[in-house]
DNA sequence: TTACGCCTGTGACAATAATCACAATCGGCA
DNA sequence: TGCCGATTGTGATTATTGTCACAGGCGTAA
């Protein structure tokens, strides 16, 4: 495998030898999807956690029939469904592609079954497990204290990626307001 | 130090011999709290995590002169400021006793300092940082998910100690509703 | 017992957001 | 170029929640 952004990714996280990484990366493999392809299923127990190398993935919930976008991840970002790992239950979430991406799926099992002695492996995947977290804990403190337009504001100036990349549409939900209420928020400058 | 509360709740998270589990012992302090006694200020770096043996510790921060509740930790039960003390930066949030408790310090840096070493301790600290983040996880997504009423019988439901041991007023914030929107959604049954 | 503080319930009204409906715009693609 | 579907903007109306005000209940302490 010859990927300068993963090997660049997984070396910002954890700086490990040659010998470290290579046994990390025969655990990971790479996937091309379309958009709307996904890498986790609702139902399905996450097994994996997942680097995008291009596009990006979209998690999302189904309310009733509604679609709830809970996390957008991009370029060079990790993401998975730590809850539904750590606790071997289906996932109620679904992680697909929002565009055509290219992705890289780690196998959790695998890394535990085959190279948990490692000491770098095991504090990378700990660490990618961390952050994944506290960024997760992070999204959901913007619903605790900010009304939606502050929501918006504060998405505008500490995420504008997402307002570039990701419909309103999609961003509503995101955001935990309807379409036609961004909209309005969006047009009041 | 004889609690067997503590070592209860240690001994359900890793099931360790008593060597390692004295070891890790030599790192927590005993501690009794009068209601609004505060282990954590906004501003200090979170450097411990708190096991609750009797009453509750109450995690909040103040928005615009307002209290919002972030969390209620009852007896048995882990709490921290897990991002305050992985970035070293200084806690937004006040911990503190919601009546007269019992809590027991567990200090982070001495026990990365002296015990990192022993396998079943570092497991240990490793397991109670990835439960408090989940549990975090869990609370926030109530806000990404469901409106007011829903997140109030969505408690109803699966932590019915909180309608128990916490005022309306103070569980209003926690749901993210003022108290008289709680209590109307409450006299609906 | 009474007085006091604290908490809860509730009415009236204002502010905010959702819902419904439809028009306008934009971007591929034939 | 012009069509078509997807997306966005916007008005009208309804529903929900916040804000303000005040009454009543409950426990504690003088």
């Amino acid at each position: 495998m010859d990927n300068e952004p993963l090997i660049n990714a997984i070396k910002t996280v954890v700086d490990m030898p040659d010998e470290d990484l290579s046994m990390l990366l025969s655990c990971v493999t790479r996937h091309e999807l379309k958009k709307g392809q996904a890498v986790l299923e609702v139902g399905q127990v996450c097994r994996h956690f997942y680097f995008v190398d291009e596009g990006y993935l979209r998690t999302w919930y189904n309310k009733d029939g509604v679609v709830i976008n809970l996390n957008f991840t991009f370029e060079k970002g990790f993401t998975s469904n730590l809850r539904s790992f750590k606790s071997r239950s289906p996932s109620e979430y679904t992680i697909e592609a929002g565009e055509k991406a290219v992705v890289y799926i780690f196998d959790w099992d695998k890394i535990a079954a085959q190279h948990i002695d490692l000491p770098l492996v095991a504090l990378f995947v700990r660490r990618v497990a961390v952050r994944l977290l506290l960024a997760s804990e992070e999204h959901s403190e913007l619903f605790k204290i900010y009304t939606p337009a502050e929501r918006y504001h504060f998405i505008e100036k500490n995420n504008p990626r997402l307002l570039q990349r990701i419909s309103l549409s999609q961003l509503a939900s995101y955001i935990g307001v309807t379409r036609e209420t961004l909209s309005r928020i969006r047009s009041k400058n």
